[in-house]
DNA sequence: CGAACATTTGAACAGTTGTTCAAATGTTCA
DNA sequence: TGAACATTTGAACAACTGTTCAAATGTTCG
């Protein structure tokens, strides 16, 4: 908790306001798994996956030869993206094919790029 | 750049789908920008900002009553909003009052909300 | 089985992040 | 001007993150 000296003066803030957006706050797990959400796409190299992803399925060397990146980095990626739901992957013989995993995903990689291309 | 070794073997990369999508991966700030901005909206906290700023206009100490922080916590995080353009401030007295910069923000917000609600 | 290769895993490391604390800066008003 | 309060700032700190490296695990095929 804060310490009150760290608080504002009561008086001087705008109390109906504050009361009445203080109760209508989300939970916690709201915020909390929103954030994990994001905290998946706020990495450049997860989001250039999720573009080639959105591209075609590929596997682990693909995507590690596409980025120019270790396959072992591509996979630790790829790891944080599917406990985030965000992709689904498939075994076929010694590869590993990924693919995102709802089309959510896709728009979401779609409004952020368009939103720095402003 | 990386370690040879730590390639596949060319032979094995399906060279066709991994060559074209390499030419048409958008630049590398393209992405760069875009990590800027959901690395603004990864974090409990400016979350809990942004949802309430969605609410209404709230000054510096409106917001550390209505979540429970420091004033000086949430100056730190209005800050990096401010500096990632999702929100805009206007000075009236010793208050300064913050608001969303615009509705993608607001779009945005919903849109990783409703993602984690399903 | 054993060789070859794709993928995963875990430890280690530097770099980044969010909060706290103390101090500085802005603004109002008597 | 000086007191009072809102806000900002910077240093410090622990916690977290992304990559590398080496080693382990999966899978195919001779």
């Amino acid at each position: 908790m804060v310490n009150p000296s760290e608080t504002c003066e009561l008086h001087n803030v705008h109390e109906d306001i504050v009361e009445d957006i203080r109760t209508r706050l989300p939970e916690d797990v709201i915020f909390a798994k929103t954030a994990v959400f994001f905290k998946a796409l706020c990495d450049e190299t997860r989001l250039r996956i999720i573009w080639a992803l959105d591209q075609s399925e590929l596997c682990v060397c693909d995507l590690a030869d596409t980025l120019g990146m270790s396959p072992s980095a591509i996979s630790h990626q790829l790891s944080t993206l599917k406990i985030a739901n965000l992709v689904t992957s498939r075994r076929a013989g010694k590869e590993v094919f990924y693919s995102l995993a709802d089309d959510h995903v896709r728009s979401m990689l779609e409004a952020g790029i368009e939103h720095t291309c402003e």
